[in-house]
Order: structure tokens, then sequence, then C-alpha cells
DNA sequence: TATGAATGAGCATTCATTCAT
DNA sequence: CATGAATGAATGCTCATTCAT
């Protein structure tokens, strides 16, 4: 879709990070159905012209919005996960640095869901569950974790994590440091021998 | 919107239930966002017209969807819930019935899924959260389940359970049974004490 | 359009009679856009279909509506103008016994007015102009008129007559006699030699 | 709705012009209810997209029609009334200087009277009869008019002014001036001393 | 690099009309 | 007599996209 790799001008980083952002804002502050370019242009105080020079379709856009989110999500939790030694670590690393990210990024979240809900892109979330499984496997080959169904046990954890960016989100005034250890606790208990 | 007394003729019936069968595959097939009268006629075989003629607007057909599919989801739960005895037992009848009912109208529940969450059609789900929240509470007070979060964990419960029928549908092969199991195992040994 | 002189069932005149009425209801309460034969059958408490049954097409019931009208005023004031001897007297029996009318049945004409402006319907109104015009050549001729313009007067009075029926609308609590005098005097002052 | 500082591109103002100019035509030649946007186009020779992209909405562009139209009425009769002395020369000002405009924009007044009578745009007409009624009541203090009711006569004169567009839109080959002059002349005699 | 103009496709909805019963 | 069902055409309007500048 977007021009992959071809070297982007300083401010043509800054204008699409610029219209990444009024996107975000507008799916979030108005719904998907209502997510026109022209009201992205609005929100980016340009015109729609400017947002179709710089993404060339709507679709390439909201790429780059899951695309953006996906990879800060990553470089988050990457080095967590890395630093815990045990896999019952790395997964507490995982689940409450995922948490983290989320509450952190709430509506950045939210504005990638709606669009992944209503569009049937590429699945970005991609290999996530199966990482996961890995994850699960390797805890249980080790003797960490006790017998369970690993793709089952990453699907739900898949799911408990995606469903909880809604629940942060509806629920300001949630404690997301003890949501996000509760949730660890969890699955440290549903997965230990 | 649609006749509050069920004086439909036969064909009335038989039609509306083709548009929300026509509809729901739509929804799965295309996505919410390219969910046209159009695309739900083309779908059935008829007009637009004839879809209009039926359900006066977009938005009644929506909830009739929703309307047909919600009812009998609890009806199947509850007696499978009373019959058990423990909070425990409860507990895996709630999860078990549930990812069974999920998993025979898996498409139904998945274009149920994409409705609510993309148009603020009255909250059909309710207080399914608090309704769990209770089960943990009351099982921990008996003594049946060990020290948690009781809100943390009924919400997560319901976002497994709710990303089920995704998951479900999308692995057309999956043993649903087994998954309901295993979920309900991981649920009993993130509860029990 | 509509059959013309075939013979009617005394219900079938009723039912036409009753459609009639409903129509010029929605009219004046709706306005003339959003009468919709669906909106006429509603207020005549039948269903579309049988409004198509007694009238073949919108035009022709609105046609009917015209006709109507037309037909009573004409009765209404036919023989007023007919006890009338002189020329002069006759003028002002037209314009009493005209807005006289148009006062008792300001609804009905109002719905009318609305028809003719919205659809280019055959001119009823047809020859009420050269009528009016005759009448004053006449006058001259006697050597009752003054000398102007007859055809001026004529779309004057006309013009005149026809305004009144939305000023007397709008203002309900207007004592319609001495309006009506009120404008026989000024004709008669305007005609006078 | 439209743009309100005139910052428009030469382009512009000469499509809306155009469109404006179209939308005229259209109103006169098929009737209010038959102006569609569709309608509209065409007849500029556009698409509908174009007519919606200068006018954002079909009210927008009606009032726009409206707008352009009834400025330069005003501004036409103003000085002629106030170079009159008298009362009665006034009122011949008034009428004859409304009819020449009439006549020399016979089209548009004509429109701008079905899309008033049609939709509830902003009444511009206003005060029109207020300023008449004022007009008789002066004379008749003044010793110029006779007695008669100064509101009746006020809102007949607007009548008869009203619908001569109609008239002389109907009737092209009509002196226009003679008309304007007879229709003076019949109320300088309805209402001098 | 940015944008004004234009447009075809599509949307939900309304409506007059036809047809079979 | 009356009506339920069905439908094509049209309406106002939105939108992504193209193109010339």
């Amino acid at each position: 879709m977007r021009s992959e790799s071809t070297k982007l001008t300083r401010t043509q980083q800054i204008r699409q990070q610029d219209l990444i952002a009024a996107a975000i804002r507008v799916i979030n502050t108005k719904g998907y159905a209502a997510t026109s370019i022209m009201a992205i242009a609005k929100e980016a105080q340009t015109s729609k012209s400017t947002v179709m020079y710089h993404f060339t379709s709507k679709e390439d856009l909201l790429a780059a919005v899951i695309g953006t989110v996906y990879a800060d999500g990553a470089a988050y939790m990457k080095p967590r996960i890395d630093a815990a030694t045990t896999m019952a670590a790395k997964l507490e690393a995982y689940i409450i640095s995922n948490i983290e990210y989320l509450a952190q990024h709430a509506d950045q979240i939210a504005a990638v869901h709606q669009i992944m809900l209503n569009s049937p892109l590429a699945d970005y979330s991609g290999n996530a569950v199966e990482l996961l499984e890995l994850l699960f496997l390797r805890g249980q080959k080790a003797g960490e974790f006790c017998d369970f169904d690993a793709r089952t046990m990453a699907v739900s954890l898949r799911n408990v994590i995606d469903g909880s960016s809604f629940y942060i989100l509806e629920n300001a005034d949630l404690d997301t440091d003890a949501y996000a250890r509760s949730v660890a606790e969890m699955f440290t208990r549903a997965t230990k021998k």
C-alpha cells in the first residue's frame, strides 16, 4: 500500500505523523463511520487533497495508524520481556508491559481496534497468538508451567488484554497498575505448576 | 420500529428471518462498515426496496438481528447454571454452556458483536459483568475460591468468552468442546483455593 | 385521468370523498411535499393500495381535490351573482361571495393552492380571468364602469382574491365579512364612473 | 451554510452564478416540486456532485437564489419612491417601480416566490405589507387619500403585485409598462379622495 | 508541496405504482 | 372491494479519488 521504505523528508515525516495523530483523534471523537478523509483533514487543519497527497488512499492512512501503534507497542514491551529470565517472569512481563502500554496509549489503541474491527485490513496482530503459544510451550517444557492447552491459553490471554483497552477506556479512574497486576496474577495462577 | 405485537403474516415472518440471516452473513463476510442495505438485499436475492418494506430502516433490521439472537442465549445457559450446586460448578457451567452456545451460533454472535460495537444500540449485554462478579464474590465468601479481584476476574472472563466467538469463527475445524473445557479449566485453576 | 362520468356506487362515492377530505387534511397539516399516498391512506385509516384502487394515480386524486373544491365554489357563487342585476352589483356579488366562500373553506382552498403551485396540473382556474374580463367589458359598455384596462383589472382582482386565502388563513381572527366588504368597495371605487 | 466572508475564487463565483441561474430556470420550467439537484445539475450541464460541491445542500442553493434576488429589488425602488413628494405620487412610484423591476427580473422573482411558498426559508418579504399600510395611513392623514381600510388596501396591493410576476411570465408579449400604469391608475382611483 | 475543482459510486430512505389474491 | 407484497426510480447527500495547476 504505502511507499514502504523510501526515505522521507523530515517535513514529510512530521506531516504524516500529524495526519496519523489527527486520524486517531477523529476516530475516537466521531467514531469510525464518521472518519472521512475530509474530517481528518479538517482536524489536521489541511485540505482533503493534502491528506491524499501524503497517503494516496484512505486504506493507506489507516494502515499507517495501525503500523505506528503496533511498532511502538512492541518497542515498549520487548526489552521488558527480554530482561526476564524465567518463562513465568516473561509471561508476567508480557502481561504487565502490554497493559501498561495500553493504559498509556488508550486512545491510540482504541482507534486501532476500531479500524481493525471495521476494515478487513491485513491481520497486523498477526502472530501475536503464535508467539504467546510458543512462550507457554517453552514454559511447560522447562517445567515451569502446568499442563494446559497452550493455544487456548494464548488466545484467552490475547482476548483478555485486547478487551482490557475498552475496559480501561470506559473506566477512566481505574487503577491500571493494580488491574495489570491482577491479570498477571490470574494467569500466573492459571499456569503455574 | 418493527411490529411490536406479533401480528405477522406467515410470509412476513419468513422474509424477515431470511433478511436477518442475510444480514448476519454479510456482516461476517464483508465487515460492518460494508454492510449496506444494498449488500444485504443482494445476499438475500431481493431488492433494496424489499428490505426496506420489511424493516423500515437499517437500524430496525440491525436491532432485529440483535433481538433474535440475545434472548435464547440466556435461555440456554440459565438452567445449566442453576443445576450446579457449588459456585465452582456454577462457574464451570457458565463458561461451558456459554461457549457451547457461542459455538453453535458463532456467526450470529459475531454479527451481534460487530453491530453493538459500531452502533450504540441498547446495551443488551447489560449487567453480564456484574452478575459474574457476584458469582465470584459468593464463591470467595463460601470459601470455594481463592483471593483475587472479583471484578478483574469477571471482566477478564467476559473478554475471553466474547473474544471466543471470533476465534471459533476463524477456526472452523476447532474442537469447540475441548476449547470450552480448556477455558473452564483455566478459570477453575485461576480461582480455586 | 379519472373515470369521468361512470356511475359510482354509494360507498364508492363516500370513500372517494373521505379520501379527498383526508388529502386536504394532510396537505394542510404536513405540507405538499410530505403528502404521499401513504400519508393520505394513514389519515383515512386505509391502506395505500385502497387509495390507489379508488383513484388509480396520485395525480388523479389531487385533480379530484381541485375539481371538488372548484365545483363547490362555483355552485356557491353563481346564484348570488345571477341575482344581481347591474354589472356593478354583479362585481360586488362576485367579490363578496368569493371571499365568503374562501373564508368558510379556508383549508380546502389552501390545499388547492398548494397543489396548483406544485404540480402543473391543467389550469383549473382556467377561464376565471376571462370571465371577469367579460364582466368588466360589459359594465363599461353599459356605462356603469369608467375607462380602464379590463384585462389588467381582471388579473388584479383574481390576484387579490387568490392572495386573500393565505391572508385569511394566517390571520384567524380576521373579520372576514369586513375584509370582503373592504375589497369590494376598493374595486367598486376603482371601476365606478 | 455558504461562505459568509466573500473569499471566493473567480471560478467559484462564476460557477455559483451559473448554478443559481440554472436553478431559477428549472423552478420556472418544471415547478418547485420537480426541482431536484439532479435537474439543476442537468440544466447547468454538470453533475449532481458538482452542485453539491459548490453549495453543500439544496437549502443552501435555494437560499442563495433568494439572496441574490432580494437585495437589488429594494435598491431599485427606494430612490424612485423617495423622489416623489406627495403620498399619491409615492404610491404611484411604488407600484410602477416595483412592477418595472418585476418585469425585468420576472423569472427570478417567480422562482423566489415558489421557493418561499414551499419552504419556510427566512421571510425576506418581511414587513412589506406594514410599510405599505403606513404609506396609506400617512396619505389619509395628509388628506390625499379617501377613507378605506389601510391594511386591506396594503394586503391587496401586495397580492396584485406578487401575482403580477406570474402573469408577466406567462404572457411574454405583455406591454409591461402599460400594465404597470394600469395597475397604478387602478389604485390611484381606488384611493383618491 | 499543496490544493481547488470535479465527479462517479454509493448510501439510506421515500414513493408511486403493479400485481396477485 | 380491499390489501399485502414487491419493486424501480428518484431524492438529498457523503465520500474517496483524480486531475490540473
